[in-house]
DNA sequence: AGTTTTGACGTAAACGCTTACCGCGAATGC
DNA sequence: GCATTCGCGGTAAGCGTTTACGTCAAAACT
């Protein structure tokens, strides 16, 4: 079953039936409807290789991202899909495991498999591969590293606006001994959040002191949260760099006794789907995986127009709130004082 | 850049090119070092799809899963995608989103890309769609579905040595009013599930009359839990069809104010990543993804081999103690009786 | 020594599509 | 009425491999 078929059945060249395919205008509309007939008759369908292999496109994009088992990524990998897929693209989808040796073979493979576009997700990736990249004039849009320039795209997420709104709302409830579970400090997202903390408490006159590291990873939020237990005193709130650590946190609170958010509350980053079923539910700040999704391949696919010059997208934050916030301990509520609420 | 170049710079044919890369042993070992340093002085890879194109194998498997969203699936397409770059393929991966209609998208997918094989680890597959596969002779595993014949294998776990498991070591506790929140009836697996548990509570001489319906989701989980709170007595202990229905069971537990496992313990089953950190950890039967997608693998890598006979493949299931079961209120241990010890 | 077999390699025809180029009849311009 | 343009569609040359078949020298036979 070829198009070779379809052109006979449809009595047209081969031509005319790959032009009906692929919807070009140099074909009447009677001619079109023929072939289209024929196509449906044979329930024919094209040979995807064939295709790439004569036009040059693969019609596949890649998803580089650090780990499909971190509950970050599966949302935005279901729905850069969903949107690729309607538009008739492919997804291949590589780890890294948060190693730049791994990121190589991620490469690798994409360039072998001659992808018309790359999301890299991730941050493991050095300059060199980049290039091997461009070289090929393949697109490429990053989130929150690098930065615009022919055929590559940027997606900045506005962390600070997330990180003030959380702030905000932890203040409001007057906590002023309030605690940060930073990131890993090589990871440039949590840098920036991390700066964010500590310039909107700067501004709230605020002192910084609270500040412990994590690694993103439930493990590490429950050791940081540990050793800001193991202080002389304590803090009343604390907001965590994402939700996994937060997740760590609570777990570190509950050992210790103490209650969430009674007596101490907790904000986590990203929203991830677990978050809403954590006891007590957690307040997160909300990144929409998909919002990234649908601007990463809108980015790729666009990336051959427009003169292919790439472009900064801006992806937003909200605030989520459910019940892990609440007053700090021994203050009341001022009439029409902000109280956390389940959504 | 393509294999004619090599070919001139190596001084020897496209074909003694070809049958270098693809390990034939028609080539004398000192040609094919040559057409090797060849190779790697012009950087050369092949052209995938030329390749799939002149030979009809697409060094491609898919893969298809319910919804990469839920927590059981991530592991098991890492594990898979992992071993299948290990052997020199590549993965697609299509969700059904547990919608039948969904599912005919997939296949379609499947068969336009010409994927060498496909994994099927979900449930909504009708007769009429695995016959498309097989007309096309490619090969298929399915996960707990189906039967094996012509070149498609089955995985069947073992649930009910798991079952088993977590029911005597309940029992072992001292429990005797033991509720269980089934899966979806129209899953076999969550079916096969209620069905171990239900005989062997019988084999305990143990009433099965604590049963509800979830959907192996969190809120379907927390809602039969709820019901089951509402009765006019409560069981001293609740196994679950999966993980996401048990932490849904905590959830609504701890709503109603008693504690896990003093007042009640919960069993879940799976083993995803996220059970050892709820409060309290779960206690589980761990289903092995990493086994299931080394299984898969191996079956629709070895079909066309080996006759192409379709077989059955067994995976085990085993019981994970955490913190979330202990023992029935107002019993005592007995010397050497049983205890949930963290792992 | 002559014949057959064998092994290594080359030749060239697929594989199924895309697309540059060309031809041709009809519409348009003068 | 003739030349020009234009729209539609056909012809055929790729795209980069694989592989059936052919060739040819050397090895293994009579």
């Amino acid at each position: 079953m070829n198009i070779r078929e379809v052109a006979r059945l449809a009595k047209v060249s081969t031509a005319t039936v790959s032009r009906t395919i692929n919807g070009s205008d140099k074909v009447t509309r009677e001619t079109k409807e023929r072939v289209q007939r024929a196509i449906e008759e044979l329930g024919f369908y094209p040979n995807t290789w064939a295709r790439a292999l004569g036009s040059g496109r693969s019609s596949l994009y890649g998803l580089i991202i650090s780990d499909i088992t971190n509950p970050f990524f599966p949302e935005l990998v279901k729905s850069f899909e969903d949107i690729a897929v309607q538009n008739g693209q492919e997804v291949l989808v590589a780890n890294t495991n948060y190693d730049a040796a791994r990121m190589e073979v991620c490469v690798t493979r994409m360039l072998q498999r001659k992808v018309d576009g790359v999301a890299i997700m991730t941050s493991e990736m050095d300059g060199r591969l980049i290039t091997e990249f461009q070289n090929r004039d393949i697109p490429l849009v990053f989130l929150d590293t690098g930065t615009a320039q022919k055929l590559t795209s940027n997606i900045v997420v506005d962390y600070a606006a997330g990180v003030d709104a959380a702030v905000e709302h932890i203040v409001g409830l007057g906590h002023t001994e309030i605690a940060f579970i930073a990131g890993p400090a090589m990871l440039r997202s949590a840098r920036v959040r991390k700066e964010a903390f500590r310039g909107c408490l700067e501004r709230h006159g605020i002192g910084t002191g609270w500040m412990e590291e994590g690694n993103h990873q439930v493990d590490g939020g429950h050791e940081a949260m540990a050793r800001l237990l193991g202080r002389r005193t304590r803090p009343t709130a604390v907001l965590a760099s994402n939700d996994m650590t937060a997740i760590g946190a609570l777990g570190a609170i509950h050992e210790r006794g103490l209650r969430v958010p009674e007596d101490i509350s907790v904000v986590g980053f990203d929203d991830i789907q677990i978050s809403a079923f954590t006891q007590p539910a957690l307040t997160t700040v909300r990144l929409s995986r998909d919002e990234i999704a649908r601007v990463a391949f809108r980015a790729l696919y666009g990336a051959r127009q427009e003169g292919g010059k790439g472009t900064e997208y801006a992806v937003p934050t909200s605030l989520v709130l459910r019940r892990s916030t609440g007053r700090a301990p021994g203050t009341r509520a001022k009439t029409g004082g902000l109280e956390a609420v389940a959504i």
